[in-house]
DNA sequence: ACTTGACCTCAACTTAGGTTGAGGTGCTTT
DNA sequence: AAAGCACCTCAACCTAAGTTGAGGTCAAGT
């Protein structure tokens, strides 16, 4: 038996990058930003704990939301670090994320509908419509690709 | 009349910053990218027509959406060069956002939904859940910032 | 003894969507 | 004539979320 398939609870890079679908250099950037963790064995190597996994589909899922990698740091970090998460733990991280999700859906759905009926009618080149106004909320920042961020503020447009 | 205030159909470029709300240098940033056009009068300044208004509007929008610009400029491609684009052009435009905002809007209602449900029942542990195994649609590519993209195909993972 | 495989580090590169700054033009106003 | 303003170009920089590659370690198999 190869040494990277030892039965332990804690698992080599190789195989959480398998079974996780998430690449080598992807989680040690994650591990470098602090979104997850691991230990060493002799060899230098990371050891890996099986709720990692968990944490790394977390990740994923998040971002395929739309929520920026500082924000699921942020999330994760209400997770006990101590022991290994239970349900309530990750129920409680997601309560927040359903908050996020609900608001974005209905902005998608009022921006869909506009699209229909504002966009036809003209007033998308006038200051009424909602798609053209966005005061409210979900706005962009600073440099770089825009995303979901869970309540940010507008920075000056002068 | 200061000179760059005369009432032509004509709009300087600052007038077209402060009325979009858009600024300078991200017109200048479209304008390289070819998703909007401008002609330059005598003192070699940029002078818009009115419907870059229309464009930027839409333009903004959609990124606010997830969309990138790469398909918007896709999409404004379709409207008419030569003449002023009439509310039947620009809602064929609107059309093709339609199918992808539901699709995005079906996408997180799912998580939403799960996140409540699975994340708490254990699964996201495990090769299941929706959540975790997203073969479906809307899925990630390359390198850099992950946005929503209209149709694009999975790269490999080994 | 040597090659293979899994892993390590560190620095540099990538894409998207811009921003910032240096240096220049040309009109108007003082 | 000097200052101010609106604009111009071009190059460099920025963030996010990684990827790529060079060079190195260590254990197992041939």
């Amino acid at each position: 038996m190869p040494h990277h398939l030892k039965s332990t609870d804690q698992l080599p890079i190789g195989q959480v990058a398998e079974r996780s679908g998430v690449t080598i250099s992807a989680i040690h950037f994650y591990e470098r930003e602090g979104l997850i963790f691991s230990t060493r064995n002799a060899g230098n190597h990371r050891q890996f704990s099986r709720d990692v996994l968990r944490r790394l589909a977390f990740i994923r899922a998040s971002q395929r939301v739309g929520i920026p990698l500082a924000n699921i740091k942020e999330a994760l970090d209400e997770l006990p670090l101590k022991r290994t998460p239970k349900e309530a733990d990750w129920a409680k991280v997601g309560k927040q994320w359903h908050k996020v999700l609900s608001a974005q859906i209905e902005y998608l759905v009022r921006v869909r509908d506009d699209l229909s009926t504002c966009i036809g009618c003209g007033c998308l080149s006038f200051q009424r419509c909602q798609l053209v106004n966005p005061d409210d909320a979900m706005s962009t920042e600073g440099p770089g690709a825009r995303r979901l961020q869970p309540g940010t503020p507008r920075p000056d447009r002068t």
